[in-house]
DNA sequence: CGCGACGTTGATTTGCCTCAACGATTGTGG
DNA sequence: CCACAATCGTTGAGGCAAATCAACGTCGCG
């Protein structure tokens, strides 16, 4: 099992001690996903947290009318999960899956909570993770309360430069939640 | 200065000894706004974490075409900054100001994070804080791109039906991201 | 009292969607 | 390895949701 982009991961916020790298490494398990394939199917319960060691993933959910939005894609070293069914013990309002084939390490609830209560330099982590997470949504509902499709799919090209080659229009399109046709038209306007 | 609804607030997802709560006490300071009083004015340094105690404040951004768009509302027990200024030590992107009179309790950074240093348990405190916060922004992301207005109008009629009631269309509708005419004419149909 | 912000209504315009048709690319089973 | 199906991206026609602009009544405030 190979913890490597894990551990460089949390060592960019914290120092820890081998004892807490022991103990953080333990909780996890591995998990293989080949391409389109599930990793959390919307309506069940959420167990899990997970990290991306390699592959892509992309979380999305349908509303009533079938529509799909996609709410987030997770390449190496991102953390992903349904965090509303994960810390509230919800059923899970998204899917998430595999876009090319994938490994993720993942911990369960049980091992997340003992983690963060035994060792608080992880509840530092995990403050400093979610504080985050939440400065990039609160960008994107400006962003997308604020600005036409044109100017979002160009600030994506911007963040996500590395992604956006390799993800099909239809995910990006509703990332950005349009429709795949108009951001063809739009990328055929923008040169 | 009156601390009851900051601790009954902590009291909610921690509890804490009593050098805890009077350290907490000791990093806080009072801040009295009268009506369309600015907190935080776009651009600047962001030095505050904000807890109201009375009234209403609320966040909002101007883009380059003049375009408002409010981020959030914070009434009684919410807290409120611009986060990406405050943790990453950058100029606001957005401008804070009292809706009506308002009274808030300020900590600024060093407060924070001495006290999250010393005391994991508001580690704990905040990463909860912050994990509901990405929680509920990231469902608003997927409303505002899966959902028609006038469904996100009664949406947010549900979520906040008491600020509803206090605050001008005008605001909740740049908080809906359309136009407050458009809004107008929503409210009349849907009955 | 009078001014300025607010909410409403209507006419027109625009950004984006839906539907449909078509090539290109990918994947799959024979 | 080829043939066919399926999915994807593109283009165009027509339609709808929501924006813009303008006019008007109302109300709170100085």
């Amino acid at each position: 099992m190979n913890f490597e982009l894990l551990l460089q991961n949390v060592a960019q916020h914290i120092s820890t001690s081998k004892e807490e790298k022991e103990f953080f490494k333990s909780i996890f398990t591995i998990r293989n996903l080949k391409k389109k394939e599930v990793l959390l199917q919307m309506g069940q319960p959420c167990n899990y947290f997970y990290f991306v060691n390699k592959g892509i993933l992309r979380a999305y959910s349908i509303n009533e009318m079938g529509k799909e939005t996609t709410v987030m894609f997770a390449s190496q070293s991102w953390w992903i999960t349904d965090m509303y069914g994960f810390a509230k013990n919800k059923n899970t309002t998204v899917t998430i899956e595999a876009i090319h084939s994938a490994e993720v390490l993942q911990m369960n609830k049980k091992g997340f909570e003992d983690l963060v209560n035994q060792f608080p330099v992880f509840e530092k982590f995990y403050r400093i993770l979610f504080q985050n997470a939440y400065i990039r949504e609160q960008q994107r509902v400006i962003q997308t309360l604020s600005q036409p499709a044109a100017d979002r799919y160009r600030s994506f090209l911007k963040q996500y430069p590395t992604l956006a080659q390799t993800l099909p229009q239809k995910q990006i399109a509703s990332y950005l939640g349009i429709s795949p046709e108009f951001l063809s038209t739009l990328k055929s306007g923008i040169k």
